[in-house]
DNA sequence: GCCTTACATTCCAGCTACTGGAACCTCTGG
DNA sequence: CCAGAGGTTCCAGTAGCTGGAATGTAAGGC
């Protein structure tokens, strides 16, 4: 299964230009280059844009999913610091978690109480004071 | 309850700096200055820095967050609306809701299945791939 | 074989949303 | 009255893209 970029773009749902962005600061290459010099993705390349995307949506930083990025890829790192750093993580994404549902909670609560018709003064703004 | 930027920024969990910058674009304005110039801030201020500092954790432009901070300012505006962009807006952050569950997910197969030891080789490497 | 169209390349400029630092002013306690 | 903490503006720099120009290449129709 070898995609050029704009296959692998669509596939991982990101711009091809971040793709391309993506390779040039070495978050995720390419398997390797076409004779004409177009960049190739394989499954794997897929996977780890398609994880970026989402660890980027939250919040983490580049250097944050090079760091996630590299429990997949650095097989020579002892399974205790992988274990470490993943937990590490995965406390963080739950906090987000919560913070998330809070603010979910917050919107909701402006869509249940504005009655939805042209009366004005939605009662959030008391709520909000 | 009358703040300084200091704490204020403290109680919203956010660097002053970016208080500052957020009365610069107009964003989240104090409610005034103090004789010497100082910023001051109430709850409704408070609230909004709140609000502003989740939404922008989950992606949400400023441009948004102006926004959603217009569905508790505007009182001119029509309920009808204000519920119309809340909804649009709940179905997004549901939908992040979603995508951050997948991450967390991964994420908790890596610690769930790396032994924890200094065995090398973590599972995940084959799960990806 | 050539033309068109779509898609690829590099490079560079510009944008969003901060963030750090300099130079300076002000409030507070000893 | 002075030190130190915290306030001000302004300007420069950073992270992470993003759009555009100039150019090269693969694929199907005439």
């Amino acid at each position: 299964m070898t995609m050029n970029i704009s296959e692998v773009a669509r596939r991982a749902e990101l711009p091809t230009k971040t793709v391309r962005y993506y390779d040039d600061i070495a978050l995720v290459k390419p398997n390797g280059r076409s004779e004409a010099g177009y960049r190739t993705y394989g499954n794997v390349e897929l996977s780890k844009l398609v994880f970026v995307r989402r660890a980027r949506a939250f919040g983490f930083t580049i250097d944050e999913c090079r760091e996630l990025l590299g429990l997949y890829e650095d097989e020579e790192r002892n399974s205790a610091d992988v274990k470490a750093i993943a937990s590490k993580k995965l406390a963080e994404i739950e906090a987000k978690q919560r913070e998330l549902q809070l603010l979910h909670d917050e919107l909701a609560h402006v869509v249940k109480n504005c009655h939805g018709d042209d009366r004005p003064n939605c009662p959030i703004i008391d709520y909000l004071s």
